[in-house]
DNA sequence: ATCGGCTCGCGCAA
DNA sequence: TGCGCGAAGCCGAT
């Protein structure tokens, strides 16, 4: 999941382990068509980071194969023909999606140790025995342990040069032939590629030299704002691993410091909002169900269930966004175009998915469906927990109301009194008229 | 524009 | 055991 050769735990990990046992390291990546809803936005986003990712763990001394497995009978022992002539497997730990499960698989099918490093996190995972109630249980401890970890990943040093040729297999990606590869996949093409973010390392640099410079200053008070652009816009290189958490925390308390402004709010949620969501993840048994949901946001929930819903929409007409909402309709769009929903705005979009579906069960995995399929950010502890707090969550209960019971509410006059809701809605227009983004970073 | 009430449970101080 | 307070709420009073 953390595709980079800078700032990663993981790939430092295994070059100490190489360096130990004097032997080089070869980096391996891959993708499949067989992945849930993989698409041509997903896969262009992944493949878009693959020849950076590769040059740079080339400079390093590190071999790299990547190998793209175009359809279902293809071979899939790859990782296994490779590890037959390995000492040692290293990856990231990663709590959701096809990598959780993956990490459970494989250690059985391979003969040499497989190793699970934490590279997601700033304060690692395991440092937290329990699963956390909120934000505020959690911020304390991280806040206790950050001197600790908040510090830079030292500069891998391999001692030996992967000097071998790439396998028969390996497949050479380019930034001219992305587009190809993606096509001759068995995968669903009716999904396009973000017309907002590109993948990749450079592009996650980019974005965050433009959030440090032009929008840190106004994180604070402009964040929930869509039309001010003041947020980071860097889910998805978090969710793809082509830029790490550790990293930005670092450069943006720098940038701070130099620039004498605060980063508080921004830290705040890189830091202790996305690590509960990690620690969530870790700790349930499923992460993707009700399962976790504090006790009295299932009683409520419960005693609201046959509540009556008007309107009620179908998962299409979601899908679609063909609501009576313009405002819902403009964040589904965004998702769909730019495969990413601002912060704010996604939290009323889940909230008002709960008030027009025939069930809760229904709104959730409506929600889920929509980001596996359309979110560059999807799939990652931090989008089942963002759905799951529009259920209540590491949140607190509320003034009970049909439907939600104690659940937070949230309302179109609340959205229409605080934020510029016709300012977002023209540009999400723009976008699904013109199909170009005024705001890509290039 | 700002404030308290709504409501529950966790962590911490006593 | 009591108290403060919480991931982005709403509503009504001032």
């Amino acid at each position: 999941m953390n595709r980079r050769a800078e700032s990663n735990h993981a790939l430092l990990w295994a070059v100490e382990l190489a360096n130990e046992l004097r032997l080089p390291v070869l980096c391996y990546e891959a993708v499949t068509c067989s992945y849930p809803y993989a698409n041509d936005r997903l896969h262009t986003f992944l493949l878009q980071g693959v020849p950076e990712t590769s040059r740079r763990m080339r400079r390093l001394g590190i071999g790299y194969c990547f190998y793209l497995r175009r359809t279902a009978q293809d071979a899939n022992d790859t990782l296994y023909r490779l590890a037959a002539d390995a000492s040692a497997v290293v990856t990231d730990d990663y709590p959701t999606f096809v990598a959780r499960q993956h990490n459970v698989s494989a250690p059985g099918k391979l003969a040499v140790p497989y190793y699970v490093v934490d590279a997601s996190c700033i304060v690692p995972m395991a440092a937290h025995e329990k699963r956390e109630y909120a934000a505020y249980t959690i911020r304390p401890k991280i806040h206790r342990m950050l001197p600790e970890y908040l510090k830079p990943v030292p500069p891998v040093e391999v001692e030996r040069d992967y000097t071998g040729q790439p396998p028969a297999w390996h497949c050479e990606v380019t930034d001219e032939n992305i587009a190809s590869l993606v096509a001759s996949c068995e995968i669903d093409h009716s999904v396009a590629p973000s017309v907002s973010y590109g993948g990749g390392r450079l592009m996650a640099e980019q974005h965050l030299h433009q959030f440090l410079n032009f929008r840190l200053a106004r994180y604070g008070k402009e964040r929930n704002e869509p039309s001010a652009h003041a947020t980071s816009d860097l889910s998805p290189y978090l969710h793809f691993g082509h830029i790490g958490a550790l990293e930005v925390a670092l450069a943006a308390r720098a940038h701070a410091e130099a620039h004498n402004l605060a980063a508080d709010e921004f830290l705040e949620e890189l830091i202790v909002r996305r690590e509960l969501a990690f620690n969530y993840a870790r700790h349930a048994a499923n992460p993707v169900s009700f399962d976790h949901l504090p006790q009295w946001a299932l009683d409520t929930l419960d005693r609201h269930a046959k509540d009556a819903r008007e309107p009620v929409y179908t998962r299409a007409q979601f899908e679609r966004g063909e609501t009576h909402d313009p405002l819902w309709n403009a964040a589904q769009q965004e998702l769909l175009l730019r495969g990413k929903i601002h912060g704010y705005y996604r939290m009323y979009w889940g909230k008002k998915i709960i008030e027009w579906s025939g069930t809760h069960r229904e709104a959730f995995e409506t929600m889920v469906y929509l980001h596996d399929r359309y979110a560059l950010d999807g799939r990652d502890p931090n989008t089942y927990t963002n759905i799951l707090w529009c259920f209540g969550l590491h949140d607190r209960p509320w003034q009970e109301r049909p439907i939600f019971g104690m659940v937070r509410f949230m309302s179109y006059d609340g959205m229409r009194r605080k934020t510029n809701s016709d300012g977002y809605r023209r540009e999400i227009d723009h976008l699904r008229l013109t199909g170009v983004d005024p705001f890509r970073v290039q």
